[in-house]
DNA sequence: AGCAGATAGTTGCGGGCGCAACCTTTCGCG
DNA sequence: CGCGAAAGGTTGCGCCCGCAACTATCTGCT
């Protein structure tokens, strides 16, 4: 399923192996990699959603797409550009952004020009919320993150994962929906 | 505890600022960094879950779980021990283990040196399948993941995350417990 | 106009996850 | 010896998440 890839390695490039008892494992370089990778955002999102949680109510995906909406042109965003920006379904955009409704961070009507459409939009209240919520997790992202961190890794780990993940320049200033092909 | 870092930037690099609107943030290699790591993982963790569950019946944390036990001394631990060592709940690991044990592939039995304890023994069936699981799981992390990587930034990777991760690295062969100051 | 197929959102459902409450056993100490 | 504190596990609960099924609208084609 995985599709294939670059020619020059396709003869294998499979840097795991079996020991004895036919247990596989990487070489120590990939499995701290890997695992380190998983591990890492598993004990900083963990950290970091808790305190989001604690001091402002909201989840990391909730404060993600507010802060989406918040650095859209006019305040608001369809709610499929919101789930394709952000990497969410869209049944969870759908169900986050109604919590948000209830806590009157955000409006929804029907788009105008397309009846089946809404439009989330941030209202001033929202607004205050994560210009708040943004300056603490930023804070603390920078704290329990960067700081560990030398300006030459931070260069690797952008680029590294900016290959994986091509949205993600996006996400400190959403321009507007409607970056993708369609 | 994390050698400290270049003189220059003690300070304190708040590399995040506010626009024109009071909107907070990143650089852009800050951005790609953190926003792209949340994002990679995403992606990659989804599609490798979705694969090992569809080709094994088992998730990610229950593979974690099972490869552990596959690798300690006489192929059982505690339940705590292994909540340590993945990172997980002990009421998570309590629930997963009680799946496989249903499924036949590791049995539960009471640790004879302390009635409280429960040993997590893997057996015959849960080695084989732990075996052929980890076959097709690590080719997939190796395709979807190292094959688009260079050397040096699995390098800088595994240096970077095995500073946060300390436990990644031991992920291949368990040890044992008690690596905790207590 | 009218129908088929695509698209936007909503909701029922089940699974993963951790916290907190609870039970049992062990340990420490008078 | 007995009592309270601590540790190992289990389970109830609620949150987050995506998939699949469903409704409503729009678009294209005849």
């Amino acid at each position: 399923m995985p599709e294939n890839l670059s020619p020059k390695l396709q003869s294998h490039s499979c840097s795991y192996e079996t020991d004895e008892q036919g247990l596989a494992h990487w070489t120590e370089a990939h499995a701290d990699a890997w695992i380190g990778l998983l591990e890492t955002h598993k004990q900083l999102t963990r950290a970091l959603d808790a305190e989001l949680t604690a001091q402002h109510g909201l989840s990391l995906s909730g404060l993600e797409l507010l802060a989406r909406l918040a650095a859209a042109d006019d305040r608001q965003m369809h709610l499929t550009a919101l789930a394709g920006a952000s990497g969410l379904s869209l049944s969870r955009v759908s169900r986050i952004i109604g919590v948000l409704e209830e806590r009157k961070l955000v409006d929804r009507h029907t788009c105008p020009s397309d009846a089946r459409a809404v439009h989330a939009h941030i209202n001033d209240a929202g607004l205050a919320l994560v210009r708040a919520a943004q300056a603490t997790h930023f804070a603390s992202v920078q704290a329990s993150f960067f700081d560990q961190l030398e300006e030459d890794e931070i260069a690797t780990l952008a680029r590294v994962f900016g290959r994986f993940a091509p949205r993600s320049a996006a996400a400190c200033n959403i321009g507007e929906a409607g970056d993708d092909a369609a």
